[in-house]
DNA sequence: TATGAATGAGCATTCATTCAT
DNA sequence: CATGAATGAATGCTCATTCAT
């Protein structure tokens, strides 16, 4: 029997490659001999896991993005804070984890624009979970009166907007603070409190 | 010094011709080839002007962000509306031409991440100007009264967020409804009024 | 000697198989993925059998052109017909082949030019039973007085050229009326009659 | 004032090169760098002058076939001898050349078949020129009564194929004794005189 | 024996940059 | 000053071939 790799296995080895690659020379520096000397492997082998360069680029700004506000469904949503405080907690954590991982990150954003197709809409679509939780904490949080009267669709859409913000000034302007966001977003969160 | 003034002027009109291109091909679909095609010089020739491509693109960005908010000093600043009021007259109107020029103005802020150095600073005092109105027209109101007490810094600081989420939203998630954030700033604006 | 018997099948199998995507890919567009997809083997296998590609391009070209002239020693040449009569039953019987045939014959053609080594001769000699037979034919017919005088061989050379120029036609230039060199050919046997 | 070479001498240069080329490694093993090298340019330089490799292959397999019976509307013609010994005369001289350049010629020959769209149209429109002149002897022999009552139409193609059949025997039967068909064209050439 | 895995060598193509005129 | 010409260095991609199991 001939040697033999887990094929998803060998593929996520690769897309983990090509996403350390990214974070760190940059998206518009990667290609397939940096991303196959990261893995260890020759460039030819990469094609033997994936189609084309785009298709590797693809599925790994998709893998970095997965699970990106996987992990914001469990604890802080069950505690017994108020709704308001549960989201603040949420949106500061994302924000500080962000910081942490600026320069992945910052690479990452930058990736996303430039990929072909609209992956755009695949990653706003990461999104969603984290959207749906939002709703309905503000739909809790009206329902207890804890909240004044807002359209929860509304606000979600702006604490997405303020989050996006957050991360595109970060990405961009690397020297600013962005402290001025987080305050921006916490009075913003605080007013809608009753 | 005749010979000087021609000098900027060949200048100037590579840059112009590099924005142009910028504008419509997108910035990594932008090469020497087309922008020395542009303005009907040769690719060498350019080199008597810029010592490489990146400087041609550096200088290029700089020039086209120069004067984006030079125009708001003049008429409504002036008028006799409320400050709140003017504020989201300019800040409407920045909006405005940047939805009239989506393209072109998505092109540029793309580029604007992917230059080596720190040209992120040098675009970010673009908005100094603009800055120094807002506080102005701020400072006017609390004097007179007709805002709340909030701090200058922060407010302009927060209203530069603000503009600058909407570029980047147009830009990077072209289908989005840009609305909310409009909404968002009218909403943030109004509430600072006495 | 099972084992024997089986390398051999197995042998012949992967040549079958080549044979098969010459004509279907033509030989230029033929590599040893295809090959080895088309008899369910991985590519590996084959060198198993054969020591390289150009071995295996040699030995199917040889297999495909083997039989090519068999079948014409028993049916027609046993009936009887004139000798010139039956010499022109083959000739077009191999001409109508060749055309139903067009698409894998050409390919076929195209790819003996190809090789490497004078695989050319080995090919030429597959004409050599059909050239016994028609220097029989034409022996018989002189010896029976129904077929003028000539050189037997040299009548022979002549008719192996003018197959050869209908397929080679046939190949190079597909869009071209090949009924001319049947008319050639025709007549020119027919003007051998006495 | 720049270095300056005519474009379309330089651009004869490569094809020229790559005929040699063509005519020393064979078709299929010629690629753009061996050419490149051949006439003393780099790969890249070769870009400049066509669009991509196949338009090299494609106006150098034009350029070499360009003349190739540009020669025979002069002299022959205007002899005084019997038409179809004019004929036979220039059909001598062909092959007499094409047998001088066997080796050329046979790569030649084997890459008309390989180019892609229809080049072998083109190709055989080469000896349009050829078959006028044929079809015009002919005609003037029958007039004059040297010859025996053709079709012209036909006769010609005859010929043509006989030549080419010559030409493809050469090319892919090299060891073959290409006399018989000499002798063959002399043959019939001879019958069709009065 | 069979084969999954890996790879080196090679090819077409692009583009920023240099240089001689 | 201007530029035609030339090129090196990359880059994406293919495919025959080798090797360990």
């Amino acid at each position: 029997m001939p040697k033999k790799v887990n094929h998803d296995i060998r593929k996520l080895e690769i897309l983990k490659a090509a996403i350390k690659v990214f974070g760190r020379e940059g998206f518009e520096n990667s290609n397939l001999s940096i991303i196959a000397q990261e893995c260890n492997l020759s460039r030819a082998t990469i094609y033997q896991y994936f189609k084309n360069k785009d298709e590797v680029f693809y599925f790994a700004i998709k893998e970095a993005t997965e699970n990106m506000f996987a992990k914001y469904n469990i604890e802080i949503w069950n505690s017994e804070i108020h709704p308001i405080d549960a989201i603040q907690l949420v949106v500061d954590d994302i924000m500080d984890t962000a910081l942490l991982h600026k320069k992945e990150l910052s690479n990452l954003i930058r990736a996303i624009g430039k990929l072909k197709g609209n992956l755009n809409k695949i990653i706003y679509r990461r999104t969603a979970k984290l959207q749906i939780l939002i709703k309905q904490k503000i739909r809790e949080g009206i329902k207890n009166n804890q909240i004044i009267e807002i359209s929860p669709v509304e606000f979600t859409n702006q604490m997405i907007i303020f989050i996006e913000s957050f991360c595109f000034q970060m990405a961009y302007f690397p020297e600013e603070n962005v402290n001025t966001t987080r305050n921006l977003i916490h009075k913003y969160l605080q007013s809608t409190k009753k």
